[in-house]
DNA sequence: GATGAACCTGCACCGATACT
DNA sequence: AGTATCGGTGCAGGTTCATC
């Protein structure tokens, strides 16, 4: 390791590209071509210009390059709840992505808080990312008109904004929840509560539509009391949640708006209410089990995470590419039924 | 000597901050 | 208020060398 010190040979100063090149002969244009791999310097000198910038410790300074080229090759990750697994799985896969394509994340949980979202935004802005992946809270949309002001690449993960056309990766969930509240009704159930999120959010709003198209299915009129909004941030206790599974709801059947939220239910049922759990299905929503390998048997519903990181990732760095395009990319990934360690015997219904 | 490719260099500049 | 500084890079242009 290469130490280097000022003039009163006292502070340990950083390798420069300046040292490289005194060290060398080669100027410092040169020496920054070379350890950038430009096709314009020979074999023979980009090999010498590494093995010394290795001997001495070189680590690009990021910020400097940045400045001159505009660009810093970090993506901000705006989410709305990192301790939920679901995302826990998602900003894995993206952080391999972004790693793979020469990036690194800076990963920010706004809470489902407008203030937190916007402070984010700005601090995502003040760091120079080159992009920004950001799933919305959607109660306002300071927080995205900032981005737009800033001319920054954005792409929604998760949701979606009916009123103005943005590149977004969503779960199809209005057949997600067409599909969750089929199967319930497959296994004679009729009384389906349905535990959403805060309909605000675009994906509550189609799993909502889809519940509803599923119950005109089966011909069931739609009942409002058997629907009910629960909060889903991380800092908000099971008290909503709670309140409502106390109400004296008379329901055979529960299509939860997450895993998390499913999870939380399979708790708090049988201590508020002497039912027979294994007697009320439940599903949820998101698949989490796929990733995280749990034992537990679980139905839910799911979709193809790893393509969906990829086609999230990849679209963003193809605006950040050709920012001008008119290319809108609106993807949205296939949902499916997923049983997870059904007992033996146990056969999904068609 | 003309030509062109390969290789390398010099200038200007980025934005915030310290200094004059 | 104006200037210098930090480290690195985009771009334009200069030098060298091989080939015809």
């Amino acid at each position: 390791m290469y130490i280097m010190t000022d003039i009163s040979g006292k502070k340990p100063r950083r390798v420069t590209l300046k040292m490289i090149a005194e060290q060398t002969g080669f100027t410092i244009n040169t020496v920054s071509h070379a350890l950038n791999g430009k096709s314009d310097i020979s074999a023979r000198t980009t090999e010498i210009i590494k093995r010394k910038a290795q001997e001495m410790g070189y680590i690009n300074d990021m910020t400097a390059s940045a400045l001159r080229s505009g660009f810093t090759k970090t993506i901000a990750l705006i989410l709305p709840n990192v301790a939920n697994p679901f995302w826990a799985v998602l900003i894995k896969g993206i952080n391999l992505e972004l790693y793979r394509a020469g990036y690194t994340s800076l990963i920010m949980d706004t809470d489902e808080n407008s203030h937190l979202e916007y402070r984010a935004v700005q601090s995502a802005i003040s760091r120079k990312v080159d992009g920004i992946i950001i799933c919305p809270n959607q109660l306002d949309t300071k927080a995205i008109q900032l981005i737009e002001k800033h001319r920054i690449p954005y792409i929604f993960l998760g949701r979606k904004f009916e009123d103005f056309p943005a590149n977004y990766v969503i779960w199809d969930d209005e057949n997600g929840g067409f599909l969750a509240t089929s199967y319930l009704l497959s296994l004679g159930k009729r009384k389906i509560l349905f535990l959403n999120g805060p309909r605000h959010i675009s994906s509550s709003a189609e799993r909502f539509r889809g519940y509803c198209r599923a119950l005109a299915s089966y011909q069931i009129p739609y009942d409002p009391a058997l629907v009910a909004e629960t909060t889903i941030s991380a800092a908000g206790d099971n008290n909503d949640l709670l309140q409502i599974l106390k109400q004296d709801l008379d329901f055979d059947a529960i299509f939860a708006f997450s895993d998390f939220i499913a999870w939380e239910i399979m708790v708090l049922l049988p201590k508020l209410k002497q039912v027979d759990i294994s007697q009320i299905p439940i599903i949820g929503f998101d698949d989490i089990q796929s990733d995280l390998r749990l034992p537990l048997p679980f139905t839910t519903i799911g979709a193809d995470k790893t393509l969906e990181v990829r086609q999230v990732v990849q679209s963003l760095l193809k605006i950040i590419k050709d920012p001008d395009s008119d290319t809108c990319y609106q993807i949205i990934m296939p949902t499916h039924l997923v049983f997870h360690n059904q007992p033996e015997g146990w056969a999904a219904p068609h």
